[in-house]
DNA sequence: GTTAGCACTCAGACGCCTTGAGTGCTAACC
DNA sequence: GGTTAGCACTCAAGGCGTCTGAGTGCTAAC
């Protein structure tokens, strides 16, 4: 029974003090945490008996439980989010981590994909969970640049890079047209829709047939132009252009994954490429870190697994997501510092690439 | 007791259509197989105690196993090494599902990185196990093309298209030139390294540096030739691409991972990019589908799984390795005949592309 | 409000028994 | 000779009771 209050609102400091304690523990040991241990672990300057009182409120406001009768508490996902809530705002991450991540960050070259890649590995590493990171999205595609390339007899290669960065390849039939032809095309190209968007480009497609006769002779510009649009409504289309997640193995490793059933379950929602996507509109796009605890990730086959996610990049150019997937066993502070530190680190560098 | 032949040699009819129907029997329950049931379900001709003594001879030759003594029987590697010998030849995919798989493919745009994933996932979703795919890797990269783009006020993109396909982007400084300005830069280059090997490539930075007066004004452009000696370099160097692998929940839901131990160890193994790559080296360029089970895969903590691979590509251009991976228990003819029927395709798409 | 003491609870470990699937052997059969 | 029926034997798996110990909740004293 809770004695004093039930209504939620602040702990009194002991019984945070405590909550603490028990979450410390289990997320150290994941073993349900008994009265004793925690006296003899932590100085909490009172007797068992009285840890024991301050659990059964806890436990009657809702942020522990009991697996049966006579063990100890672990606490729920109620009682995670009070704890993530008491700590979120003031910590930062030790000056060592922060020189580590630097320093890998350091290390790769500046193409692009790289970079999302070792967003994701890098939170895995420090956290000793998954770490995720999707590419930064932008709003709407814009064309920066067509190149043709010949392609042996038959063939060529459109290659188009985006002002938002990603270069797409696919090819074309050229009918053993010279490259110095090919590069006359994409010149007129270039200049018809350099910095054009999807629906831009699908008007000159319209024009180029509409004068059909006059141009007859460049079919191959029609099927070029068709390709260019096909690709920049894709992009814009894709909900998410890739996620990648890194450092699966280390969630592997936690005991309550034991039995890969519940990691069949987890890994299933992640492939879907809808759902981080989907969790990206609920963050905001301040920048700061989110936890999602159990449930409240949106699904129910994710209950045991919590995800630490912060957005990235400029609101109106590119964002994208990063962070960390774990069990709900885990270890917030420093999780929430890490994604906060690397958030920034990738802020710096889109505003790098699409300065 | 053996009690014909203890040597290694085609076995008798009899016993061969024991060990079939036992694999058969086991591949489809996950269960040891007993001579009742074996009786039951296969018009075998014969009596239990006779399988039982056949049963008996195939273990002494080390083709099963015994789990303990009142169980029934499972096969041994060398089982399945017998089994797959018997049958490696004369099997093609049936046409419904050769209609299928033509069928995704024929749905992908001709978008180079899209190829592989589509190998793997479509090698997933026919044989109920994962699929594996490696991109085509070539002997040593050549460039083909040169394109830069200006990229905001102070950066550009080098983006270079290689012969083999693979169109990487790194940024340059480029202390705000005009796109034409960077044109001119790009026009030069092709000229002189289009065509050209990472050596080569080196070579001409040599030249450069050697008579830096007369070029001292473009430093960007040997930045730009630095960056793409380097990207050569370390496309040879690459030891496979990038492993592309889909599925891996299917082999999560055989019985023989249900315990996440066994299967945190196989991801741990494909996660190295280098694993694969040494088992290319172990194909032979034929093309034909090889199939190594359990401990035949060059790693301990593979014991429990089968990889059904095949190399596709044409030997002096691009290769790549394409496969199935699931465990040794694993539906053999039709792995084999999927995996050499999805790589003939990708012949053909190779063919195509490196025409 | 805190604490010591004590009765109570219950998962997990251990040992025991039973069950049944499956074997290996032997002797009869063709 | 190979094949088969019969039978004793084996052993994992499951059910069942017991024991143990960590941990609780309650009550009464501080």
């Amino acid at each position: 029974m809770a004695r004093r209050k039930d209504r939620p609102g602040p702990l009194e400091p002991r019984s945070a003090a405590i909550l603490r304690a028990i979450i410390e523990e289990y997320v150290a040991t994941a073993q349900p945490v008994g009265s004793m241990t925690l006296v003899s672990k932590y100085r909490l300057g009172v007797s068992p008996a009285t840890v024991r009182n301050v659990m059964a409120e806890l436990e009657a406001a809702g942020y522990l439980t009991h697996s049966h009768t006579s063990a100890g508490r672990h606490p729920t996902d109620a009682g995670y989010r009070l704890y993530v809530e008491s700590i979120a705002d003031n910590i930062a991450l030790a000056p060592v981590e922060q020189l580590m991540i630097r320093h890998q960050f350091g290390q790769v070259e500046f193409a692009s994909e790289q970079w999302f890649r070792l967003a994701a590995s890098t939170l895995a590493g420090v956290t000793h969970a998954a770490g995720l990171a999707t590419a930064a999205k932008p709003a709407a595609g814009r064309v920066r640049r067509v190149d043709m390339v010949a392609n042996g007899t038959r063939d060529a290669s459109l290659v188009l890079v985006l002002v938002e960065g990603p270069v797409k390849q696919v090819l074309l039939t050229s009918d053993g047209r010279p490259q110095a032809q090919l590069d006359t095309l994409a010149q007129i190209l270039n200049g018809r829709l350099a910095g054009r968007s999807a629906l831009e480009v699908d008007r000159y497609l319209e024009d180029l047939r509409d004068r059909a006769p006059e141009h007859a002779a460049d079919l191959m510009l029609v099927q070029a132009v068709e390709r260019i649009a096909r690709l920049v409504h894709e992009f814009d289309a894709s909900a998410v252009e890739d996620i990648f997640s890194e450092g699966l193995l280390n969630v592997m490793e936690a005991p309550e994954f034991a039995r890969s059933e519940k990691l069949r379950r987890v890994f299933a929602v992640l492939q879907d490429r809808h759902y981080l996507g989907g969790l990206v509109r609920r963050l905001s796009t301040t920048g700061d870190v989110h936890v999602f605890i159990g449930r409240e990730t949106g699904h129910e086959e994710m209950e045991d697994v919590a995800l630490v996610l912060a957005s990235y990049g400029r609101p109106g150019r590119a964002t994208g997501v990063l962070g960390v997937l774990g069990p709900t066993r885990l270890a917030y502070p420093h999780a929430i510092s890490t994604v906060r530190y690397v958030s920034g680190l990738m802020n710096e560098l889109v505003d790098h690439l699409y300065a």
